[in-house]
DNA sequence: CTAGATTGTCTCTTACACAAGACACATGTA
DNA sequence: TACATGTGTCTTGTGTAAGAGACAATCTAG
């Protein structure tokens, strides 16, 4: 086959090494990458700057955004002549939520956790193996901590990606977590087999900590929630101060490991 | 089997208007009724059944199918031979709620005026020529009148749907309005020129009420929001039994005006 | 004013995605 | 046992959608 999905975002994809020229894609691919970018920007575009931003020909982006327009996929924003997503997609996600007990369920006990220590709260899951923040509620501190909706971080990066990774091999791992993954934002650099081993203890531990990895002032802690079968299906974390004392640490992760394993209960 | 849906949500076709025995149909378009189909049925569907559902062969809907999952607008159902709508359709979803005001403030005000009365209320928009529940919040009563959430329902039949016309040409009404559309759930049969009558009073009322319309039992009360530029641009209203006194209909009709009026100031 | 960039629509060609259909492997049921 | 029904993977041909590019309109500098 061609190279697989290289539908990885691909925000800006560093060198020019990709792109062996004038490929023709599926309009379906380009689909998803039409998506896949309003989504990374957050904002309507110009379908001049989208036949740009995905790499594909004008031509095609204007058939293709049409479509998508009629079908209610997108909208044309105030202007006019620029796109974002559109009702229809709000539809399907409600959808998904009605149909996904555990979202449903997970959201709402994110926003009591945030509610009752007052600390940022979210839930997270694994999507197509990029970690992703799949609800999260923004606490009551003056200067509140808090993250976008729908945002993927290297894995990583946080206490939530080494309870997801739970019970991976390591050659899946390794697959799933590029270089780049292991560089901090601040620079630092993580060892692979630290990540892994970090992965290791956190699940055995049914829990997990880390400091100062995505930004010198935070703590996060991250509780998994379990599937019927047993896999780790997501994870409800806080994001504390880094300064939190120990003793009140613990009495949230305590308090976390509850909430997680309620949800675990499937029906 | 399928079907058996006593509310209409629409006997067949999706966004293709001359549908002759598709021969060979875009990808695009396949995966367009692919979405819709799951939409319409509100759960999980075998690829199999999908195929059959939206009339096409299953060696395309595998492929289809797979994309999709891949991508992650479509997630493998438990059973592991159903697919339903993915994480990745209720992230696009939530950057279509960032990215509107008027549905954010909207489902927050819909919120707060079924908690108020107790009365079962909704955000309504017109979807590619349909009248569409955005969102709905159940209501306190014993029995509650609720609708799902993406429902779409003839025009004809609500109040809401003759607010939302008001402003548009006879010819476009006609257009949209189909001729199953006027036929109510209990049978009876409603004109096109008392139905476009009906639209011009409630345009120039500024509110619409309807009895007994969808059932013999309820009331719907519903009042416009308008966009800057004057359109109306979604309607918010308020399901009550039919017996709801003159007087207290009233005063709902006067509350609902004054948040629709709110919501209108687009910042 | 001209020169350049951008937008939206059009036409034409050909590479390839859709579709048909064969296949192996499960099921269930008479 | 055979017999139907369903599922998932292949391969192969051809109708057509993706892409290149030309076009007029519309901005926006300078």
């Amino acid at each position: 086959m061609q190279d697989g999905n290289a539908l990885a975002v691909r925000p800006e994809a560093g060198p020019d090494e990709d792109k062996i020229a004038g490929s023709r894609e599926k309009g379906l691919n380009r689909v998803l990458h039409i998506l896949e970018f309003l989504h990374a920007n957050q904002r309507a575009i110009g379908i001049g700057d989208l036949a740009k931003g995905v790499n594909a020909p004008r031509s095609t982006i204007y058939t293709l955004v049409r479509s998508l327009v009629d079908a209610g996929l997108l909208e044309m924003a105030g202007d006019g002549n620029r796109v974002y997503f559109g009702k229809k997609l709000y539809l399907y996600g409600m959808d998904y939520v009605r149909g996904n007990d555990l979202l449903r369920r997970g959201r709402q006990e994110v926003d009591n956790l945030s509610r009752e220590t007052g600390e940022t709260s979210e839930l997270c899951m694994l999507q197509s193996g990029r970690y992703t923040i799949v609800h999260s509620s923004p606490g009551t501190r003056p200067f509140r901590i808090s993250s976008a909706t729908g945002l993927q971080i290297p894995l990583p990066w946080t206490a939530s990606g080494r309870l997801l990774l739970a019970g991976f091999e390591r050659a899946v791992i390794e697959d799933m977590v590029s270089e780049d993954d292991l560089v901090l934002p601040d620079g630092r650099r993580l060892l692979l087999d630290d990540f892994i081993e970090d992965i290791a203890t956190a699940g055995a531990a049914g829990y997990c900590v880390t400091s100062g990895l995505v930004d010198a002032y935070t703590k996060c802690l991250a509780a998994p929630v379990f599937s019927a079968a047993g896999k780790v299906e997501a994870t409800i974390c806080l994001v504390v101060p880094i300064d939190t004392s120990e003793e009140k640490t613990g009495d949230l992760i305590a308090l976390l490991r509850e909430r997680a394993a309620r949800l675990s209960i499937t029906g």
